[in-house]
DNA sequence: AGATAGAATGTAACCGCTTACATTTTATCT
DNA sequence: AGATAAAATGTAAGCGGTTACATTCTATCT
């Protein structure tokens, strides 16, 4: 690979005039440009980006700390995010933290070392006042999904038990009074907060939560499976269910029909996320729509503006759920 | 953050101690080791990976180039991919083509100023004869899910061909002699591959591709409704659809729905992929399995193999793929 | 022609780390 | 104690590019 020291000799000039050349165009005459180009294409000359990126103390790439890079959420949301990103001349790095606390620390680790610009850190396990402290240093970083008093203007968050709240009062509204809930696990802060607001739903109705109509899961089909298997052995009717994300609800689903019970004839179901599949379940799934794409969006303009000082952005912090209504869901009979 | 010069400072040996300390510990005594590695962690030190980077000629980054970011199929390989690599100590960076020549340009020419040890492309609008080229330079390379006989063991590959052929006699078998087919787009060497498959099987049975009853999609859900819907009206009977993938598949069987058609009452249809939403459907869909978290995890195999010098890894270059059933398929009535 | 100011270009020291070769230290043998 | 060899450590020159400050060139004015 041809380096700058190759094309500055080829061209006639000093290094700093070619390295003018590839990165400010103001202080080269146009004669001078046109010899270093030329003498650029004849070498074939690629920079090193690295070697950039040591001397300028600027790496130009964005640490991306993600639960999963598998499944219907994510990939979405890091493609938005990826876009934006690039569009600016930048690339993002991306690793998994698998929602487990020992991982998302390797892999802040791991991307600090890497010496990203910025950061954006979509995790579960690891504890506020890590994620507080981590911060204070010099390098920026976004919270995605994730809303920390101390840095709300640093989070990009959705209002999670807003969703819980208005899957429910959807179904109390068409007359539901017995509301299963399949939740997702209870110590990811988002499934809590969801939880939260069907019980907020229920409260305005002057109900209570059911701890027999209730069944923690995992997020993954299979749980949703288990759930509703649960419930049904239960034996408490139920009219309606909510579940904490859409792939366990397409378990829940798929349990129903195995007893055959029909959906919304024997009851309705209404999922959260609204991931592309939920137009391709029969029927049609009801669900709660969050736009990750768009957090992942502004999760990139935030690292516009913090580490790359751009200006005149909009940046949202806080995103609203919206219902989806499909066929999944009907009036009480 | 602490530098190198720092550590050896505090810690009173040379830069090459600390380096040492750092990348081998067989030449440096275990009291020098203790003084650096207490001077280490009292400064909170943290190796700047893009000085070593460059100083070792070695990013230990691998640039990975796919078609999108987002959609059921990618992120499972690249879950897989990113794990291998990331067990070895190594990262990856990632970014998307969207299938457009001009943007796989664009992203092979980034990874490529990026220093990436070695280029994992899963790449569909560049010609074989730029891929060629651009291999024979020092970067190793592998191709992700595509076959160029010149670089057969820098490939890892699925036999598209024999998936087509296998969905095709799987109903064939069953009966089925009025086949309707659903393809991707037919630039694409996947779709043509298959679409070859399926022909060689009614060959077999000694009939031929009706062309009333194929549509070209786009590999897109809504493609596969349009699909769907051309057949219809085609006037043409059809007793089984293929389709080039889950998705279409998944359009396909929304539209028959929406007028009334059951599966596989009606019709049998079967998809390729085999993503996960395929068991969520009603009814479950058959399709046709690629083992793609398999390919990717061989992709960072290669990698290894070829630009770390990791010896004794079984690399399996072609994948075949496997018949999946499941409630979409049934006997000719 | 000479003076002045701005534009254009060059020089040299880094950036943080690696590593080949040189030097010192340590352990072992006689 | 002296010699020898291996282990351990240090020195110095990069790696490819950036940029502050110095120098040269060019354009304009008198």
């Amino acid at each position: 690979m041809a380096t700058i020291y190759e094309v500055s000799e080829l061209a006639g000039v000093s290094l700093a005039t070619v390295s003018r050349v590839m990165n400010d165009s103001s202080k080269v005459s146009p004669k001078t440009r046109e010899k270093v180009e030329a003498a650029m294409k004849e070498l074939g000359y690629r920079p090193n980006l690295i070697a950039q990126s040591l001397a300028s103390n600027r790496s130009n790439s964005v640490g991306v700390l993600v639960p999963e890079l598998h499944g219907p959420f994510f990939g979405a949301m890091l493609s938005a995010l990826e876009d934006e990103i690039r569009a600016s001349g930048r690339h993002i790095i991306i690793t998994a933290g698998h929602s487990d606390e020992t991982k998302e620390r390797e892999s802040i680790e791991f991307l600090s070392k890497r010496r990203c610009d910025a950061l954006i850190l979509y995790v579960y396990g690891v504890p506020d006042d890590f994620l507080v402290e981590f911060s204070e240093s010099s390098v920026p970083v976004v919270f995605l999904n994730r809303l920390i008093p101390k840095k709300a203007n640093q989070c990009i968050s959705l209002d999670n038990e807003l969703g819980g709240y208005m899957a429910t009062k959807s179904l109390l509204e068409l007359g539901h009074r017995e509301l299963a809930y399949i939740s997702g696990p209870l110590w990811k802060r988002d499934s809590t907060k969801r939880l939260m607001g069907h019980k907020r739903a229920l409260g305005e109705f002057g109900l209570g939560l059911n701890e027999q109509l209730m069944f923690e899961g995992t997020y993954e089909e299979s749980s949703g499976r288990r759930g509703m298997k649960h419930l049904l052995a239960s034996g408490v009717p139920f009219s309606a269910l909510i579940c904490g994300n859409d792939e366990m609800a397409a378990g829940a689903m798929g349990a129903a029909r195995d007893r055959g019970l029909t959906i919304p004839g024997d009851f309705s179901v209404i999922g959260f996320d609204n991931v592309p599949f939920t137009r391709y379940l029969y029927p049609e799934l009801s669900s709660i729509d969050c736009p990750i794409e768009e957090m992942g969006r502004m999760a990139a303009r935030c690292v516009l503006r913090d580490a790359y000082g751009r200006e005149g952005l909009e940046i949202k912090n806080r995103f609203e759920p919206t219902l989806v209504r499909r066929a999944s869901i009907s009036s009480i009979q």
